[in-house]
DNA sequence: CGGCGGGTGCTATAGTGTTTCATAAACACC
DNA sequence: GGTGTTTATGAAACACTATAGCACCCGCCG
């Protein structure tokens, strides 16, 4: 399974107009994509894979000598806060939003044999956990929503 | 909010009855519930929140000196793969599983003020993942699903 | 007896994330 | 342009989360 599994509705697949979809969207919201920022989610942006935060430090000292765990954990919190990229909270991981135009809480499904994964176009699912959290009195702010399993290549394979 | 908001249907509500409900479980399924991982438990059960591992080492260590992380983790471990605790893999810590006797993948709200947890009986939304995943020839195999936000208690106070 | 398997004790280490404080760059305003 | 404020970065140390590896013990079974 890559990274990349409908063709329904439009979203990136290459990095290239990822990295160019947040640029414009940083320069029209008023948000600074600095230089390590924008290392950053080149690096996340480049891999098919979620990557890990010292695998990213690692690759990042390579162009930016220096850095140290609190460059790439800043780096990774502006790009989160600002819904450029998801953590996958099960695997402590990151990966490039590939809807990063709407809101959203998209469930990922995530192959524990090759680590692929997939971000669903759904909004269902957040709803339906968005309104039962509702009627119980709480006011919901963030979902983490993942599946684990195997992929379709993988169980092929 | 406190960590029991229904009562339509029957789960424990206090830490002994869920204690012999596992140690029933145990008994018929030919698991050893060993003393430190009774003691493990316990301590889950009594807790009104997730608690962290370090958390209960820490505890542990009152009853059982030299208890060590590997202690913790081990018992932990046995714990989940039962089924007998869930872990929050967005806060990295623990709670004790509300209905033991079904097989679930409930989702959690998580009050990112008081961190107090609700474990929803909904079987709804694991469906919909899983159907969704099956579409794509994904096999699922276990879910996290875990809402942040703030809970009734904490927005009223 | 002897060996196998699961559980434990213990040390060390890997992996993940944060605090702290000092410095520097960008921005807002007069 | 200067000044004050906010925001980003550099750097070292630290805190938290989790696992590896190996020795040992004990119960079970042939």
């Amino acid at each position: 399974m890559a990274n990349s599994t409908c063709s329904d509705h439009r979203h990136h697949h290459d990095s290239a107009s990822f990295l160019g979809e947040v640029e414009d969207a940083c320069r029209s919201r008023g948000l600074r994509l600095t230089p390590i920022r924008r290392l950053v989610l080149e690096l996340i942006a480049r891999a098919k894979r979620p990557v890990k935060a010292y695998e990213l430090l690692d690759q990042l000292k390579d162009r930016h000598a220096g850095a140290a765990p609190p460059t790439i954990y800043r780096a990774l919190e502006f790009l989160l806060e600002h819904r450029f990229i998801h953590k996958l909270e099960s695997i402590n991981a990151f990966v490039g939003c590939h809807h990063p135009s709407r809101e959203h809480q998209a469930p990922f499904l995530i192959c524990d044999r090759c680590m692929a994964t997939v971000e669903l176009a759904d909004d269902q699912v957040a709803s339906m956990l968005q309104q039962q959290a509702r009627e119980l009195g709480f006011e919901p702010a963030g979902q983490t929503l993942e599946v684990h399993g195997v992929c379709a290549e993988c169980s092929a394979g």
